[in-house]
DNA sequence: GAGTTTGAAACT
DNA sequence: CAGTTTCAAACTC
């Protein structure tokens, strides 16, 4: 799995075999990864194979690989600028590096780097096939991690992937493209048309070998995501022209021939051009098109998706592993900015946080969405569609989806990041790009065209944007233009600081970062039964504190989670629509309770939004049951219906989670809480745990007592060696309600 | 948009 | 751990 002989393997043209298929046979003859299977192309990848990754693997790297290596070629198609490459080249490192704690895995990406240097002419070229393949062997496993949870999951991607980029240029036009399917579909159909119209000059193509190498390589980067093997089995078919009348490799020349006319002019060079990659990652799309046909159907889906992705991300980890893999050299810190620069630049590209609750602001953020959408019936539409539907599935997939970035390979976090890329995706789709230019009214910004989107503006002034005051900082996103905030720090170029002060603030409280509002499957099965009962299993971790507002304001970060107020709050008076302290349920029968005047009304306001919010909440589930999107059961959005939830409220798992459930050792993160706990906040609690220690990995089981004495070590430890279903799955499922299948999706 | 209220976060 | 201060969001006007 580790062979780190990268560039004779590139280079190797063993001429393959046509049997059963060419991809086997590379696989098996050339392939650095022989020792894994790689039978099941796409999503066979048995996770028994890998069971047992390096603690370090635990996130789906590999996605967020994908996804940041599709921002880079975003990048270079919407500006074909040339030290792209160079960019390019450091990231890919960086992403290795980023794995450094795999000593192992990093050994041999650096191996295999200078070896690809050295064993070709190609440089650039060279190199990035040299990088992938330690993600091959590294990555693999987490791939297959990913897989085994969710069985098909992989093709979506793959599709996603592909489409996205087929139609990337019309996705970066249309703002909207996410929230249309239609349009979406469009972009891919016609890249494909495209794609096929261009003139077939395949024998020219095949002339230049250098290039061939180059996209070749680029190819098997991109199909490594789906599958290294599959990448490899390109790369052999690419070299052998195997299939020429295949649609693969017809599509492939095809691309390589349109997209790279200069290429055909003029031979390729040594230094690889923005041209040319945008040749082979087009090629890399079509092939990952054509093996995945069904694919396509996720085309809506890839948008969201890589939209989202592109926003802005706090990697707090991810800096300090592109750090760290820096270290050596010299240009770390420039290459730092560079990528910061580009972060912080309204296309950012690297967007999937690695940590931190983000996504709990763009869970907050859909809920309010949706709100709109009822309110709005026609203008909204757009947003609305995604929202709804669309959007849930790919909340889904988003939740699938793997923290993407080069630098994200040690954050094991991924399960809800991708929940944050989801809103932010639809932020992007629904205001960001309308308005983020003008900041003002922030807060309605915030909710109107915010609510999609999850990166929420702060507006510190004091806190520089480095305490859990900001919220932009709690959920773990870098702060961005629309923010009004002042001596903002919490920006890619202060990213030490961010980081330190973030470790700071963990080691203060592990879980700092961790969601705020906890929901146990149980939930979910509740508001299946019924839309009308508020799940009880769901409540704020740590409960509040309110005095005046009586819960039934934003103010209380139960009600603003959307939960109701359990025993951990030491709330007075409290009226939480979503489910009172003293176990009442809050809904119906509290709101005629609650007779006083003033109050009432507001009760009966929440009730609505709460109901609004169950009987959505079922719909998604509903919705969600369809397992077209994904295998993988959907997720549906806890608070997707009203009240946006705010800050980091849902459950999920973000890097300072982790960290924190791997600091565990140290007797109990969880803050004491005064009262007693309910046995669903316990429940909650555990889960939190569970949620933290199973993804995290590693440290599988840590068991812990709080202060209190409360257990807070997860149940689930034994789950942990479950080969299927890692922690992510599982937690995912817990964290965030689902739909009723997931629990019997086993 | 400015000012007030509120409660979490941070500090002592 | 409790009390106080700081802070920024939520809210009001």
């Amino acid at each position: 799995m580790d062979t780190p002989d990268r560039a004779t393997t590139t280079n190797n043209l063993n001429p393959p075999k046509f049997e059963d298929s060419p991809v086997f046979n590379f696989l098996n003859s050339l392939s650095p990864i022989k020792p894994v299977k790689s039978v099941h192309i796409t999503q066979t990848f048995s996770s028994i194979s890998f069971s047992s990754p390096p603690s370090v693997f635990t996130s789906p790297h590999v996605n967020s690989n994908k996804e940041s290596r599709f921002l880079r070629r975003h990048n270079l198609l919407d500006t074909s600028k040339p030290k792209v490459t160079s960019e390019d080249e450091n990231q890919t490192g960086s992403g290795e590096q980023a794995l450094t704690d795999s000593t192992h895995a990093r050994n041999n990406s650096r191996e295999l780097e200078k070896n690809a240097d050295k064993g070709t002419s190609i440089g650039d070229a060279s190199i990035e096939p040299a990088s992938e393949q330690a993600k091959f062997s590294i990555e693999l496993p987490q791939t297959l991690k990913y897989e085994s949870g969710s069985p098909g999951y992989d093709p979506i991607l793959c599709g996603d992937e592909a489409n996205t980029l087929l139609s990337l240029p019309s996705s970066e036009a249309a703002p909207d493209v996410a929230c249309s399917h239609e349009s979406s579909k469009k972009n891919l159909v016609e890249g494909e048309l495209h794609l096929h119209g261009i003139c077939q000059t395949e024998p020219k193509i095949d002339g230049t070998e250098c290039d061939w190498d180059n996209l070749i390589n680029n190819a098997s980067d991109m199909l490594i995501f789906s599958s290294p093997n599959v990448s490899e089995a390109f790369k052999d078919l690419m070299n052998k022209q195997l299939d020429p009348s295949g649609r693969i490799m017809h599509i492939v020349n095809q691309v390589a021939s349109g997209s790279g006319h200069e290429n055909e002019d003029h031979p390729p060079k040594p230094g690889l051009a923005s041209d040319t990659q945008y040749t082979q990652e087009n090629i890399a799309n079509v092939a990952l098109v054509a093996s995945n046909p069904c694919e396509k159907m996720d085309d809506e889906h890839v948008y969201v998706i890589h939209r989202g992705i592109r926003r802005r991300c706090l990697d707090f980890e991810m800096a300090s592993v592109r750090r760290n893999n820096s270290d050596g050299n010299s240009n770390a810190s420039s290459n730092a900015t560079k990528s910061d620069e580009r972060n912080t630049g309204g296309d950012s590209r690297r967007c999937f946080l690695p940590g931190i609750g983000l996504h709990l602001n763009a869970l907050a953020t859909l809920k309010e969405h949706r709100g709109m959408k009822n309110e709005k019936s026609s203008s909204g539409r757009q947003l609305n569609i995604p929202s709804s539907s669309s959007s849930l599935s790919q909340e889904h997939h988003l939740l699938l989806l793997p923290a993407s970035s080069e630098r994200d390979m040690e954050l094991p976090e991924n399960e809800v990041q991708p929940v944050e890329d989801c809103s932010q995706s639809l932020s992007l789709m629904a205001g960001e790009e309308f308005n983020q230019n003008s900041p003002k009214k922030k807060r309605r910004k915030v909710e109107i065209a915010g609510e999609s989107e999850s990166c929420k503006r702060c507006n510190c002034k004091k806190s520089k944007c480095l305490k859990l005051y900001c919220e932009c900082f709690a959920a773990g996103v870098y702060c961005i233009e629309p923010c009004s905030c002042q001596d903002c720090f919490n920006k890619p170029i202060h990213e030490d600081t961010v980081l330190q002060t973030r470790k700071q603030i963990e080691s203060r409280n592990p879980l700092a970062f961790a969601p705020k509002v906890i929901r146990s499957s149980d939930s979910v099965s509740e508001i299946a039964d019924d839309p009308n009962k508020t799940p009880a299993s769901a409540r704020h971790k740590r409960g509040c504190n309110c005095k005046k507002s009586s819960c039934l304001k934003k103010y209380c970060e139960c009600y603003q989670g959307g939960v109701g107020c359990s025993i951990s709050c030491r709330c007075e008076g409290c009226k939480n629509a979503f489910g009172r302290k003293d176990g009442s349920a809050g809904i119906d029968a509290e709101a005629e309770e609650e007779t006083e005047a003033p109050e009432k009304g507001e009760v009966e306001k929440a009730l609505q939004k709460t109901e609004i919010q169950n009987i959505e909440e079922n719909q998604n589930s509903a919705l969600q049951a369809t397992p077209l999107r994904l295998s993988r059961p959907l997720l549906p959005l806890p608070f997707s219906s009203k009240g946006k939830p705010p800050r980091s409220f849902i459950a999920t798992i973000s890097g300072s989670a982790l960290i924190a459930s791997q600091k565990l050792g140290k007797p109990n993160i969880l803050r004491p809480q005064v009262k007693l706990e309910k046995p669903h906040q316990t429940v909650a609690d555990d889960e939190m745990m569970d949620i933290i220690q199973g993804d995290s990995s590693p440290i599988a089981c840590i068991k812990t007592s709080s202060p209190n004495g409360k257990r807070i070590s997860s149940p689930n430890c034994e789950l942990g060696s479950s080969p299927t279903r890692r922690g992510g799955r599982k937690l995912i499922l817990h964290s965030i309600p689902s739909f009723p299948s997931l629990t019997h999706h086993h």
